[in-house]
DNA sequence: GCGTTGCTTGACGTTGACGTCAACGTAAAG
DNA sequence: CTTTACGTTGACGTCAACGTCAAGCAACGC
């Protein structure tokens, strides 16, 4: 049990790939501090957790979040338990986060009501136009 | 009852600073066919409309869209009945603009819980410092 | 060795969404 | 009549988020 099973990694190519977005983007992320992959002489290796990190980036940018905001967002989640001070600030920081995807949560709730009511209206007219022969 | 009640308008500085934007971002908007208020000689006048679409427009803003993309969407909510074959498309469009909207919902939603998933951790590391004195 | 493939670092270009002047009109207030 | 407040149109500036070269290293197949 000494020695755990080489864990596996991904070229900058292959994550790019993954994840749908080019190469230029994810050393854009790099270099404002989003992830921090493994340097091997000149090459960068992406390990899981960098996977990881990029997924809950993009996630923030399809939500309309400056990627500066996010990485303060990302980083909150792997701080090290730290001390009660700290403890304290960063259950302030959930909240505020909580604040704001709260009131994206009824944004996106009332844009999906509004086309609802669109396409009922919509289906109403099409159904006179072809109702009555 | 022969001749409506007047309509209250508003100026651009109204309209502004009711929905918390400057009036560059009110004339950009106009420029991008997002609003057309009426013209009073030179000046803007906005009606009860024009402020509806502006909320229509600040919400798709909040929620990270292009403004391009918002344009289209509104113009969906102001379309004339119009014929079968406009109505198909319609109901075209609004089944593509749902896809996109759920997947927001699912995105805040995932976000969310792990806010409370790191909120959880969080009182239990604090737990764990203050509680055994 | 030599070309191809994939990675690297600059450095400059671009697009969207405005900010920020400058220069001017106009209508009410003193 | 002049000041003040509010409106207007350009035109240029800026910032974020990349795109797009250019030029170079490094390993692999042949």
């Amino acid at each position: 049990m000494a020695g755990m099973a080489r864990e596996r990694t991904w070229t900058i190519a292959e994550v790019a790939e993954d994840l749908g977005v080019t190469h230029r983007t994810i050393r854009y992320y790099e270099h404002l501090g989003l992830i921090t992959p493994e340097r091997r002489g000149t090459s960068r290796v992406f390990h899981a957790r960098d996977r990881i990190r990029l997924r809950l980036v993009l996630r923030g940018r399809r939500l309309g979040f400056p990627l500066e905001e996010i990485r303060r967002i990302v980083d909150m989640y792997d701080q090290q338990p730290g001390e009660t001070g700290q403890l304290r600030y960063l259950l302030d920081q959930i909240d505020d986060r909580r604040g704001v995807l709260t009131e994206r949560l009824r944004d996106v709730q009332a844009a999906l009501q509004e086309l609802d009511d669109l396409e009922r209206r919509c289906r109403e007219d099409l159904a006179r136009l072809s109702g009555p022969r």
